[in-house]
Formats: structure tokens, sequence, C-alpha cells
DNA sequence: CGGCTTTGACCGGCGC
DNA sequence: GCGCCGGTCAAAGCCG
């Protein structure tokens, strides 16, 4: 073990700090009494913010379970609304008589608890994830212009972590992020093996294939993906790449603040913003710099357009 | 060579 | 029982 990662576990403590911090001056009310299942639905909906929080509190506690008698003497584990990340066994137990009784409602409920975590993210926030996803598949939803992805974790072998993208319908410009199962490891130091990673969909456009290799984080591979993906079912889009990398500067500007709570309360921040500032320093300085500089179409902006705009990198 | 994406096939749950 | 649908598997091919 690196002394990154002990470091990173010390802050990470002072992490659950700021998520408390944070919490307080978004004015989003704590709630510590375990709410209903439907309770919890309503809830998550109604507070995105304060459900990503709980995702985030959800993988520190996993993550600094070992050492909650050293760390946190004083400061006991802030317990929120989620209850999702509670193991099957103990979920069984919790449900009623009346519901044991149907097995059906059963089967719905453990359907239901399946699904532990929906984020609602802008594209910008997909890459910002420390964790290392391989997509295993893809599958148009009915009901829905867009395509599932379904990714599961690969920074471990054997992890059972599994995440699915898709982009909102009501809201094309953010996605939606489901998260399934915990990973059973710490935060990876570094990210898996890039290799193939760049692999383009159209293998015809060598450009293309290039301009994605400038892309030397998997999870903006991923975005990139994403928005490919989402490029292709769309391909009647009438955004130029200006007006969308437009669009995504004003996003930037106005959303600003939100974006950065949302970033402190989510598991990316994981174990630190420093840290995880400095492992992703060069690779958002290199990508800043392609996507506000004067040079457009950036490699990021050629990948999200490769149907529409032709590779000019 | 290892790990990635892509994509058709397969499987299980669910409703009719 | 049948068909639909969502989720997963696995082969093929690509890339560093």
């Amino acid at each position: 073990m690196e002394n990154w990662d002990l470091q990173a576990v010390v802050r990470g403590c002072n992490t659950t700090a700021n998520i408390d911090e944070a919490m307080e001056n978004s004015q989003i009310p704590y709630c510590f009494a375990p709410l209903s299942i439907e309770e919890e639905d309503d809830f998550f909906h109604a507070l995105p913010q304060l459900f990503e929080a709980t995702a985030a509190s959800d993988e520190l506690e996993e993550l600094y379970k070992p050492f909650y008698p050293v760390l946190q003497p004083s400061t006991p584990p802030i317990i929120l609304a989620s209850s999702m990340s509670v193991p099957q066994e103990d979920i069984t137990v919790e449900v009623p008589k009346k519901l044991k009784e149907s097995s059906t409602i059963c089967k719905k409920i453990r359907k239901k608890q399946s699904k532990r975590v929906v984020k609602e993210v802008k594209a910008e926030d997909l890459f910002s994830d420390v964790w290392a996803w391989r997509k295993y598949g893809q599958k148009p939803i009915k009901g829905s212009p867009y395509p599932r992805s379904y990714y599961r974790c690969s920074s471990s072998k054997g992890c059972s972590a599994r995440k699915q993208v898709e982009r909102s319908c009501s809201n094309p410009e953010t996605f939606i992020i489901t998260y399934t199962a915990e990973h059973n490891h710490v935060h990876p130091t570094r990210r898996n093996s890039l290799a193939g990673s760049t692999r383009s969909k159209f293998p015809s456009s060598k450009n293309k294939n290039k301009c994605k290799s400038s892309l030397n984080s998997p999870a903006m591979t991923n975005l990139a993906a994403s928005i490919e993906e989402d490029h292709d079912v769309q391909s009647a889009s009438t955004n130029t790449v200006k007006e969308e990398a437009q669009l995504l500067l004003e996003e930037d500007e106005i959303g600003h603040e939100n974006v950065m709570l949302d970033v402190m309360l989510s598991d990316e921040m994981i174990p630190s913003l420093e840290d995880l500032d400095r492992e992703l320093e060069p690779v958002m300085d290199g990508w800043f710099l392609d996507q506000f500089s004067d040079n457009f179409p950036s490699p990021w902006f050629n990948i999200g357009h490769s149907n529409t705009v032709s590779g000019a990198c």
C-alpha cells in the first residue's frame, strides 16, 4: 500500500467533515430517521443533491469502517436517509410480515433494492470518476431514445460494482448513472491499462482514433463513448460544435457552484480533493486547454461529434 | 499480451 | 405458455 492511500484515508475523514459542512451550507436537512422504501424513493427524487451525498457517505463508511474506532471517537458516523447499502439479509429482516407473505412483493423490493444509487450528472461530470469501468453491454431502452450502457468495475478483479449510464429523457444534457452493488476494494491509486480503451466505433476513421488517443483517461473515454453513442442516436441534431461548446461554457459558469458542491459530495472525491486534484491535474489541464482554447474543435469535441464533424486534429 | 469496446445471443423476470 | 424487456455473456477485433 502506498503512502497515497494512507494519507488519503486520513484525509478522507476530513472529507466526511466536508460533506457535513457542505450539507449545512447548502441547507439540506439531515434525516436521521430510517425511511421506508417508498419514502426513500420520493426522498431521493426530491433531493438529488443529498442523494449524491448519501452515495458518498455510503462508500466513505465502507471505506473507512476499519478506522472508525480510532479516528471518529467523538464524531459518530452520519446516518443518512439512504439505507440502500444495507446487506440483503438485513433487508429481509426489516421487511414487514405482510410483505414477506408475498414473494412477488419481496422480489420487487429486492429489485428495487438492487438499484442502489442513482445520480444525475452533467456530461462534464461523467468523467470525474476515480474508478475504472469496463463497458460490457449496451441496450436500447424502450421508451427512451437513448441507449443504456452497462459498466462493471475493472479496478479490481471480482469487484461486483456496476453502473448504468443513460442519457436523461427529460433533460438530454444530463446523464443518469445508476450504481449497483458496492466496490469490494479501496479506490485504485491508478486506473487500469488504457489499452484498447481508445478503440473507435468507426474503424474507418484513423483520425478519430488519434483524437481519442489524446484522451489519457479511461473515464474520459467513457464519456466520449457515451457522447458518441448519443450522437449516434441523435444524428439529426442541429447543434454545431461551437454551439455545444458555448453551451458547455455557459453551463460551467452558471452551474459552477453547484458542480463544485456535487463534486465535493460525490464519491469521486474520495479520498480527498487535494489527492484527486494532484492526480487529475495533468489530465484536467490538458483537457481544459483542449476544451476551451481557441483551437476548436478540440479532440473532445471531435469525439462527441464524430458523426457530424470531420476530424481536425 | 492484456484490457478495452462493440454487438449479437442468451437468460430470467414479468405481464398478458 | 408466450412474448417482451432489461441485464449479462462472450466472441471478435482493436489498441498501447
